[in-house]
DNA sequence: GTGGTCTAGACCACG
DNA sequence: GTGGTCTAGACCACC
């Protein structure tokens, strides 16, 4: 799969998926009608307890991203992509932002943020 | 005080004071020798929980910037400036980092990326 | 055939089928010794899965409504009919109970429970 | 406290008490501002896990009931009285509704039906 | 003390 | 096989 969780992120697990699922739907990747992996099989791959992996999957429904297909399994709902791009927008918005401004409250001089800046986005 | 506290920001508040304290010891509006608010009257100004001050006091001393001056209080270690600028560049470097690199997996168009980071410098 | 089945109701669907099946015992749309349509038949008929039917025809049988006649299928008992109107009783009786029970608890008024009730009984 | 649960009820537990409290808002028994019982006490009287408890409190809070008091516990909010009024219209008409309609379909006379009804909310 | 998160493992309903 | 619910018990952040 594509995902890939970090415990030591700050975000709980649970919301590293959900935001990491809506990217997904924003891009392309997942595409209305899909299936998302079980709830068994991904929480094997990213090593975390299977709860974990069904209460994002559940914010996910809530969300109005995620449908539940009795006894198949849950697939992408069919008007998730323009709901999943606002999402993200906001989502990386809202990070991006208040991580710039605390560097600029931090006093870090205007060169070394550029600096820092233009190195992430370069490694891409 | 120089201090804000935003409890919406993900960080914890706890957290929030000692990067702070740090930033400011980093930038010299906190000088060598100066001594911090008591406990009690930077959670009555930032109006959090006193416990939550002395913990971030108390990692502050840990880390070596803060000092007990008997019977007086606080204050900033003779050493902490170069501590300090070094912190600073980690902890708003990693802060930053990550929200780019999410950012950037997110497959936001590089054009609206550019926009969001941009528009949040001018803002500073 | 007679049967509806709704995902949405809350009640599990065997459920639904267990109890529609009763009614229709009660009712006498089924007369003892009809045989009742296949398991595959009837699943493509509600397009519900094939094992969900043999799990409601099971209980059917359990609850002593329906009998297996050997190579045929299975046909409503030639005592079924007094078992079905009592258990019509009770099952329709405990349902309406409790979803009034739960109305007058939540400090509905008298008046507008009335009128919820009222307007589902002329609609019917 | 005023809740009741009941694990035999059909309703899932937790939603049992997401229900109830939004009923005893919708009533005034509970009143914006009053704190609701901590999850562990809450979790005793009921003699229910806490963590069952904690999802139930923490759909209220998506559902812009309860608030979160850092520290303190959850408290109702300012202006969740009338959301609750309207939602537990929602709720009760709904399961009323349902059972009602069941009880038609079932082919019981109206003169039982009526008798069931009038009994039960006699026994208020 | 408070709620939030996570793990572990069980049982159920459904396909 | 699927997701949904519940229990039990742990640790963390905060007041």
């Amino acid at each position: 799969m594509f995902l890939h969780v970090d415990p030591a992120d700050g975000l709980p697990i649970y919301d590293q998926v959900v935001r990491q699922i809506k990217f997904a739907v924003a891009q392309g990747v997942l595409k209305p009608g899909n299936r998302v992996p079980s709830v068994r099989e991904l929480a094997r791959e990213l090593a975390i307890n299977p709860n974990t992996v069904a209460r994002a999957y559940q914010q996910l429904q809530a969300d109005g991203v995620l449908v539940n297909v009795r006894g198949l399994g849950l697939e992408v709902r069919a008007d998730a992509i323009d709901a999943c791009c606002a999402e993200r927008r906001r989502l990386v918005g809202a990070r991006v932002a208040s991580a710039l401004a605390e560097a600029r409250r931090s006093g870090l001089q205007d060169g070394e943020l550029r600096a820092l800046i233009d190195e992430q986005l370069r490694a891409s």
